[in-house]
DNA sequence: CGCACACAGTGCGCGTCCCGCAATATCGGA
DNA sequence: TCCGATATTGCGGGACGCGCACTGTGTGCG
């Protein structure tokens, strides 16, 4: 949760973590969104060069492991709207934090298509994906100097933005698509974030 | 008229449906939010009267069966949209619905509270709210003319409502809250609905 | 310089779950 | 009233999640 560790020892724990996990991922990608209930436990140890007891230090079921990529990115949310510059308007703000966060390593088309087309992932996704909407709710709270416990608003615009990435992500990965991540991104965030913070302290 | 099954053989399978769903639910509401994991198939099937190789023709897991009147409930916001009159604004029609659909029978405090504070149930009622977009986007599609293939408006809409809706809820369950779920949900609402569909027939 | 400690990795075993298969009970319709 | 459809159930297997105890290695202190 914390980037400081310096600790020698917290680096091979990350390590073994995300080799576990990018096992995990791969061989799901592998088997094909119909198949994952074929992916052993006992594979992805294997492929990640652990036991199977030690994948179930770190991952309490095969989703979560899957899916652990896409929650580290998530949580940097937040931190990606507070880096954009302060006199910025919300709405470029958040599209640009957002853009920047979700293109910069462009997405695994096959991972994300994987995860959205088997129910099992989807939820632990959308599970992670919603955890993400604190951080980036207290952002938006903090830019918008709105008190995220009296009013709703900064909640709200951040389940938006979410909700926008999931349905843009969803766009992008259809048949026929050609258009480039970060242009449906812009267009489906363009949709909800005109929400305005309310005026004045009323209400 | 009627959607309801004349086979009087569906009904009985849905009661069942419904008798373990609200077992589940009840002896999960018994054990509290940290007790998910002591909720044992068993008991469930016991309580709804059936046997616990019964209750697994119906759900293939506990959060399933714990969520089921949520995803139901969900699935008719497709519906409920429709139902408003057609020359009302979407924003309003949208609002009514909803609200209607959700205060309709007041939401039960201890079941929601329960599902949003345990991560496995959470995960499964996003997943269904998730599910409920779809319908949702298609009646707003239809409602303001928009192609849901050519234009994103509709899901990202969609996707937001289902968003501010959750949002209400927490608000809702708050400790020291003491408005009306109804009034906390058009509060929410409001902030993501003044979104208006793409002017003209551009794009 | 070495030692004791903390902690990650591992093996084992138990209890539970999910589900395919096949037999049975039950109910609706002709 | 009888037949066919189907809902319910029992059984058994494969897999999983996790607590517990042990081992081996890197860490920091004396």
């Amino acid at each position: 949760m914390n980037d400081d560790a310096v600790d020698l020892r917290a680096r091979n724990k990350q390590a073994t973590r995300e080799a576990i996990s990018h096992a995990a991922l791969r061989l799901a990608i592998e088997q094909g969104p119909h198949g994952l209930a074929l992916v052993r436990v006992h594979d992805i140890a294997t492929a990640a060069g652990v036991s199977p007891r030690t994948y179930n230090n770190y991952f309490s079921s095969r989703e979560e492991a899957i899916c652990a990529f896409h929650a580290d990115q998530a949580r940097r949310a937040g931190q990606a709207l507070r880096a954009r510059p302060a006199g910025e308007p919300l709405d470029q703000a958040v599209i640009a934090a957002v853009v920047e966060l979700y293109t910069d390593p462009e997405p695994d088309r096959a991972g994300l298509r994987m995860i959205m087309s088997t129910p099992a992932l989807e939820g632990e996704a959308l599970k992670t994906f919603t955890m993400a909407e604190g951080p980036l709710a207290e952002a938006i709270a903090a830019r918008t100097g709105v008190d995220p416990g009296r009013d709703l608003f900064p909640a709200v615009v951040a389940a938006a933005v979410a909700g926008a990435i999931r349905v843009a992500g969803r766009r992008w990965l259809e048949p026929g698509n050609t258009e480039s991540f970060a242009a449906i991104l812009r267009h489906a965030l363009s949709v909800v974030l005109p929400a305005a913070p309310p005026e004045g302290p009323q209400r």
